[in-house]
DNA sequence: AATACGGGGGT
DNA sequence: ACCCCAGTATT
């Protein structure tokens, strides 16, 4: 393992001291909430957290409340913050908790990193914050700090790079304040040593950093691939039962074509722009009679890591009550072109829809303010 | 090792 | 438009 340089241990808890955000979740050493907001910080930023740990642990304040709860009101509380599998994984990882280790989050790391949901960084960051562990972590701050700070060429965020990055952030780690010494690495790299145009003059080891050394701070850290974005076009359905204002939503399920939205209750979609042909599909899946405006009421576009859906909205209305047809013959209709199939059917009120686990995405459908 | 998961804010 | 974020599970 290469050395590290002297003091820079010191350095970072200093200046993290004098300067650290004064954040909810750094104010606690609740494992359960400092889980919680771990899990929520997977891939989002902390001002779009915020709000939601608020409320999430005002809803479930200990693991044992989670786990007691349906996967549908979480699934609620989660609404708009995305990547609702971390949400479905944080209610089983507390029925976990509560059955293998008494409704107690363990202070052990191999333990903490069993619990589903939780990986290397979140493992990380429970067992250094809630227990003073001398567990490393790495996240996108970090690896993009350490490829700066150690000139790394290779892309910090896979492979070599990845596990050199690891290496130096376990060697980091040991020491006095493993969990300050965690924060101040994200911190540092949240909030000066930023993806482009790194605040330098700000930076507390900017005399240790290599890359500053070489006059590459610019340059680094190396990025290998972008990503792709298809686009796809559908048609939603928003149908309304005759005579009713409440619209009709489905529940997702996982399918063998997409896990979109799992659990959560979206207006039907297909992948069409040809509203005949939409028309049909609905038919052929709901075996029901379905009306569909030919001008929809509105277009969304909705953008995510891999997609970029652009879909019309049509206003629509159904005779009667659908009956959901069963599993197997959706698989055997090969005229069923579903982004997602779906396990169950209510009608809703526009204005109840805040007590049901809805997207981002659903929420535009329905030309619902967020 | 690559891919699928949401959504939003910064430039 | 493009970047990329306090990542994880699955293939």
């Amino acid at each position: 393992m290469g050395r590290l340089p002297a003091r820079l241990r010191e350095k970072l808890i200093t200046w993290y001291d004098a300067n650290a955000r004064d954040l909810p979740f750094r104010r606690t050493r609740d494992p359960y909430a400092i889980w919680v907001a771990e899990v929520m910080l997977q891939q989002t930023r902390v001002e779009t957290v915020l709000p939601y740990f608020a409320r999430f642990l005002e809803r479930f304040p200990t693991a044992e409340a989670l786990a007691g709860s349906s996967e549908q009101d979480v699934l609620t509380m989660w609404s708009g913050l995305g990547y609702y599998r971390r949400a479905r994984l944080l209610h089983q990882g507390a029925m976990h908790v509560r059955d293998v280790h008494a409704g107690k989050v363990p202070a052990d790391v191999e333990a903490i990193r069993a619990i589903p949901g939780v990986g290397p960084y979140t493992t990380g960051a429970i067992a250094s914050q809630a227990f003073g562990l001398a567990a490393p972590l790495v996240d996108g701050n970090v690896a993009r700090l350490f490829s700066r700070l150690f000139a790394i060429e290779e892309d910090v965020k896979k492979g070599k790079g990845l596990a050199r990055v690891w290496a130096l952030a376990a060697e980091l780690v040991k020491g006095e304040r493993p969990g300050t010494l965690n924060n101040a690495l994200m911190e540092l790299g949240a909030t000066v040593c930023v993806p482009r145009e790194p605040r330098c003059l700000l930076c507390p080891v900017r005399p240790e950093c290599a890359a500053k050394k070489a006059g590459k701070e610019r340059e680094l850290p190396i990025v290998t691939e972008k990503p792709i974005r298809p686009k796809i076009v559908e048609i939603a359905a928003i149908l309304t039962m005759a005579g009713s204002d409440d619209v009709l939503l489905a529940r997702c399920a996982p399918s063998a074509k997409s896990r979109l939205f799992v659990g959560l209750w979206e207006p039907l979609r297909v992948t069409t722009r040809d509203v005949h042909a939409a028309r049909a599909m609905l038919e052929s899946s709901l075996g029901i009679d379905v009306k569909l405006d030919d001008v929809p009421v509105r277009r969304v576009e909705h953008v995510l890591t891999h997609r970029h859906l652009d879909v019309s909205v049509h206003r629509g209305t159904i005779a009667r009550a659908p009956r959901l047809p069963s599993l197997p013959s959706l698989m055997k209709s090969k005229r069923t072109e579903h982004d997602e199939r779906y396990d169950e059917l209510a009608f809703v009120s526009l204005s109840k829809l805040g007590e049901r686990g809805v997207s981002s995405l659903a929420k535009k459908l329905l030309g619902v303010r967020r």
